[in-house]
DNA sequence: TCAATGATTAGACAAATGTCTAAATAAAAT
DNA sequence: ATTTTATTTAGACATTTGTCTAATCATTGA
C-alpha cells in the first residue's frame, strides 16, 4: 500500500501509466516521450514496479514494460470504505 | 490532483482520514492518536485541506475537521481509464 | 485581568526524493 | 572482434518531506 501511493504521488510516474494504457512499451519508447534522462525514466519504471503497477520483460536488448491493472483492485478497495 | 497524491502518500494522513470515516473531530482528539507532536498532526491536516480531503470549523477554540469524501470522486475517475 | 487550554506558525534538521552525468552490462550489428 | 544500441547501476546534489521544540495566537475560565 505504501509503494503503491508513493509510486502514484508523481506526474511523470502517472504519465508512464497512463502512456501503457496503449499497451506495452519499451523503456526506451517510454523515455522518449518526456525531457527526463533514460536513468530518470528508468529510475521512474523501478519504482512503478516495485508497486507492482507494471511488470517487465527482457526481449533481446529490449526491456518491454507492461501496465499490471490488479494493483488498481487494492486501492479501489481501500477507496471503497470511504464511500458510504 | 497533484496535491491529492501527495496527501494519501503518508501513512499518518491516511489514519487520520481513516479516522474521520467515524465522524468529524477536532485536531486535539486527532492528535491523540497518534504518537507524534501535535504541530506534527496539524501540519498533517494542513496537508490534507489543501488536497480539500478534509474541512475544517472553528468552534470556540477548538478546530474540527471533516472528512470530505467528493474528492474520491476525482480519484475514482482517474483510476476508471485504467479499467478495461 | 491573568492564567490555562487548544491549535497553529516558525525555524531547525535529518531523511527521502527526483534529477543529472558517468560508468557498467548486455545484446546486436558491422 | 569491435562498435553501437538499449538499459540499468552508481554516485552526486539540490529540493522536498516529516518530524521536533519553542514561540505565537485565540478562546475560555478563575
Amino acid at each position: 500500500m505504501n509503494a503503491l501511493f508513493k509510486a502514484l504521488n508523481d506526474p511523470t510516474r502517472r504519465a508512464i501509466l497512463e502512456r501503457l494504457r496503449g499497451g506495452p512499451a519499451t523503456a526506451g519508447a517510454i523515455a522518449e516521450q518526456f525531457q527526463f534522462s533514460a536513468p530518470t525514466i528508468s529510475h521512474h519504471l523501478d519504482l512503478l514496479r516495485q508497486a507492482d503497477l507494471v511488470t517487465s520483460q527482457k526481449q533481446g536488448q529490449f526491456v518491454v514494460y507492461t501496465l499490471n491493472m490488479t494493483v488498481f483492485d487494492e486501492l479501489l478497495g481501500w477507496l471503497y470504505q470511504f464511500k458510504s
